[in-house]
DNA sequence: ACATAAACTTAGGCTGAGGCCAAAATTATG
DNA sequence: CATAATTTTGGCCTCAGCCTAAGTTTATGT
């Protein structure tokens, strides 16, 4: 059993339930026609305690953060000794495809049109790959032992980010269009495939081991 | 002389009045210490008409737009028929390194700490790169006539796309480290040979075409 | 030249996000 | 059980963004 004082439990509970009730309000009336109010009102909580949780209105509706954005610097950091760096994310990414992973892009139908409708979330999304990238930038820095104006980490992981932020694009972008999961799986099978590819001739060797 | 009536006269002078005296006062007090209402005040207009000419406040302050997204649609567009984007790109930039070209990162100090402070102005620079991004995909798109889910063109561009991500957030890094333009312009043309280089064997020979 | 239409500007008000504060309620600790 | 630490609360404030209705200026057609 974890050790847990029942102020934690608490402020869990709390959290749990403003994130509920604003996922359900969100979905059913759209991001930018609830108000931080309502949440509150619904959650039972006053209007300070949602923001207290959440300091963003948009972290209400993308609770991931971390989960997001460490997705591949982990990987990296992760992989088996003296693993290139693109192989191991080529396949996790393809593993994700299969596991259908909402990390990568594969959400209800409800929940990305949700996200798109609105300009501050679509922002929010976009600030979450930078955070990742920026994350991968420096998990490659360190493990390269690069000095600190060194380019090449950061652009070793803005390539990488780029391709799986398309990647997500596509994935939002097909069920937007009414695909079924299985359908963007395959559809996303195939263009990790191409984008993998495309950048091996110039990432395969990275990092270097010699 | 150029046709233009005494309206189009007066929208061009109360624009240019209204965005002198918002730089003015952005770089005076800092972005999100200057209020619309403020700029109104000393560009002696109504706040509503300065909401009428830049409809979100950021735009103040970045009003360069189509100048900057369309910076890497246009180079490629107009690159030498057969010459890979890459090497066009490549060419363009380094050339802008020269210049110091504000549109790849050139900036006043002030002008550069005025827009890191900003959370606001940051995203907005973001979304910038982004338009710009999009606007590559769509000429390379056109001009391979890719069909329309096919990745490719979407891959390539995010990559190039990342690449002046990269070096535009360098400049302005080195800007706020208080280096001089011409440090910045030996680093930056290092980096650019650096980035163009790592993506030679896999983009030289895009677009194809056999 | 004049009247009418079109476009731009204005003042004022409204909503909602985000930030702040002091007080009350709740939980932890000695 | 008392005291300290933390969380919640309600209320207040500023400002961006949007709207409306009216006023002002410029353009157009007769």
């Amino acid at each position: 059993m974890i050790r847990m004082g029942l102020r934690e439990m608490k402020k869990r509970q709390t959290r749990q339930t403003i994130a509920a009730q604003a996922t359900r309000l969100f979905l059913r009336h759209g991001f930018d026609r609830v108000t931080i109010a309502d949440v509150a009102a619904a959650a039972q909580v006053a209007k300070m305690t949602v923001t207290n949780y959440f300091p963003r209105k948009e972290d209400l509706a993308l609770d991931l953060h971390e989960e997001f954005t460490g997705l591949l610097a982990r990987t990296v950091a992760r992989r088996a000794p003296g693993e290139p760096a693109l192989a191991a994310l080529r396949r996790a990414f393809l593993d994700a495809v299969d596991r259908h992973d909402p990390a990568i892009g594969f959400a209800d139908p409800d929940f990305a049109r949700m996200i798109s409708a609105s300009p501050a979330l679509v922002a929010r999304l976009r600030e979450l790959h930078e955070e990742r990238e920026d994350a991968l930038a420096s998990v490659l820095a360190e493990e390269t032992a690069a000095a600190p104006d060194d380019p090449l980490p950061r652009l070793v992981a803005a390539q990488l980010g780029a391709v799986h932020r398309v990647l997500f694009q596509e994935a939002v972008r097909r069920t937007l269009a009414g695909e079924s999961p299985d359908e963007i799986a395959a559809a996303l099978n195939r263009s990790a495939r191409t984008a993998f590819d495309l950048l091996t001739p110039s990432l395969a060797g990275y990092p270097h081991t010699a």
